[in-house]
DNA sequence: CGGGACCCTGCGGGATCCCGCAGAAAATAT
DNA sequence: ATATTTTCTGCGGGATCCCGCAGGGTCCCG
C-alpha cells in the first residue's frame, strides 16, 4: 500500500508525512508531489489508490486535480487536507465525488490524533471523514434551510465571470426572463433585494454587483472556485457559432 | 530584544521560532500569538519593536493588525511572511507603510537562509527587504506602465463592492459623469473594453462585472482586500445623513 | 499670453438591467 | 385525474449603465 500527498508548501508535506507513517503503519511508501499536475501524474503512474491533498495550490487547484484523478479511478480514496471550509470549497469537492466513493475532508486545524485517526478511518476501514465544522456547512447549504439551490448557485457563478443576462440565457438555454428570475431569488436569498419602501439604502446598490461581492464575503465564492468557472467558461465560448 | 510571530498555523509558527532563534542569537525572548488580534494586544503589551507576521489569518487580517500597530508605534519594525504575492496583499501593505518605516515582505516559499538574512537585515541592520517577486510586481504596479492609478483601484473596489455610480459619486465627491469616465478607464485597462465594431463577443459581457471578475482573477482584489473595504464602506454608511 | 495635456462636468441616447403582471408549461401533490 | 405549486415565458416600463460629444476648468511649457 503506497500514498501520494499532493500538497504545496513543504512544511506540510513532511508533517504529513510523518502522520502518514505513524498512523499508518501497514503503508510502505510515501510519494511527494508539490502541485496539482504532478499529484495527477503520479496518481496515474504509480497507480496509488491512496491520496491526501490540498486544495488550494498555486498550480493547479486540488479540486482539478481531484476530478481528473476521479474520472480516471473512481475508485481512488482521497482526504483533502485543507485550511478553510468555504462553502466554494465544500461544494467544489461534493460536486465531483463519485457516487460511492470514499473520501475525508479534515480542517488543518485539526488536532494530530484526528488526522491520524482519519488516515486509518478512509485507508483502512473505508469509511467517509467529514470534519463536523465542514459536515454542518454541507447540511445547511443543501438541506434547503437559506441554502442555494444548484441553478442558483449556477448563476450566480454566471454573473460572477461577468456575462449579460443575454448570454447566460444562451448559454444555460433558458429565456431571457428566466434568466432574469433566477436572479430575483438570488438577490432574495442573498437578503440583496431591495423592497421599494426603502429610502435609506435605496440606489445605493447595484444588485448584481452586490451579490457577487456579498457572495465573495460570505465565501461562497473564491478565487479557485471562480477560476474554474473561468475557464469552464472559455470552453464554451470556444465551442460557440460566432453568432 | 524579543521578536513577537503572529501567524495562525502552528506549524508555520514553531518553524519560524526555530529559524528566528538560530538567526538571531542575541534575540533572548520570542512571542506568539495565533491572530491578529492577540498580536495587537501582546505588541502593546511587551513593547516588542520587532514583529513578523503572515498576512492572510482567519480571526483579524495581518493588514488591519500592523496598521493599528503601525498607528500606536510607528518605529515596529514588521517582517510580513506571506504565502502570496498578489497584488491585493502587495498594495495593502504598501498603503500602510509609515514613512522611513523598516519593514520586509518575504514570500514563504523563499529559502531558509533567505528568511534568515531578511531576519538579520531588518532587526539588526535596519534595512527593508522585499522579495524580489514582490517587488517586481510592485514595480509593474505603481510605475504606471499598465499599473492602476490610486484613483482607478478605488472605483475598483467601489464597484466590486457593488455600489451604483450615484453612490459612488457621492462617497468620492464627484459628479456621476466623472465617475463613469474612471470607470472607463479602468475598463480599458483591465482590457475589458469593447470596440463597437467586434461582432464576435459583443453584448456577452457586462463591463462592470466583467471587471471585477477579471480583476479577481488576476489578484487585484481578493477577499481580503474585500472585507477591508467593505467595513471602510459601512463605517462610511453609517456617517452619512439619510439621504 | 496662447497652446496643449489633463481632469471634471452636463447632455443625450441606445443598451442593459430590474421587476411587476399574467398566462403557459411542467412538476408535484392530493 | 384533478388540484396545487413551481418554473418558464412574453410584455412593458422605469432605472441604471455605457459612452460619444462638447464645454469648462487647472497646470505646465514654450
Amino acid at each position: 500500500m503506497k500514498v501520494l500527498i499532493i500538497e504545496d508548501d513543504p512544511l506540510h508535506r513532511s508533517y504529513l508525512n510523518e502522520a502518514i507513517r505513524a498512523a499508518l503503519p501497514e503503508c510502505d511508501g510515501v510519494l511527494e508531489a508539490e502541485n496539482g499536475n504532478t499529484g495527477e501524474r503520479m496518481a496515474r503512474d504509480c497507480k496509488s489508490a491512496h491520496i491526501v491533498m490540498d486544495l488550494q495550490m498555486g498550480q493547479r487547484n486540488g479540486i482539478e486535480a481531484a476530478r481528473t484523478i476521479w474520472k480516471e479511478r473512481p475508485e481512488t480514496r482521497i482526504l483533502f487536507w485543507s485550511n478553510y471550509s468555504d462553502e466554494a470549497y465544500v461544494r467544489g469537492v461534493s460536486r465531483i465525488v463519485p457516487v460511492g466513493a470514499v473520501y475525508g475532508y479534515v480542517l488543518k486545524s485539526a488536532s494530530d490524533d484526528r488526522l491520524k485517526l482519519a488516515l486509518r478511518s478512509i485507508f483502512i476501514e473505508s469509511q467517509c471523514v467529514i470534519d463536523r465544522e465542514v459536515r454542518g456547512m454541507q447540511q445547511r447549504s443543501l438541506g434547503n434551510v437559506n441554502g442555494f439551490t444548484e441553478a442558483e448557485y449556477e448563476i450566480l457563478v454566471d454573473i460572477a465571470l461577468g456575462l449579460t443576462d443575454r448570454a447566460i440565457a444562451q448559454r444555460r438555454n433558458l429565456s431571457v426572463r428566466s434568466v432574469q428570475n433566477r436572479l430575483q431569488q438570488l438577490y432574495i436569498k442573498l437578503g440583496v433585494y431591495q423592497p421599494l419602501g426603502n429610502q435609506d439604502d435605496d440606489g445605493r446598490f447595484n444588485l448584481r454587483a452586490r451579490a457577487v461581492a456579498v457572495a465573495f464575503l460570505r465565501k461562497l465564492l473564491n478565487h479557485s472556485a471562480l477560476e474554474r468557472a473561468e475557464t469552464d467558461l472559455t470552453a464554451w465560448l470556444a465551442r460557440q457559432p460566432h453568432d
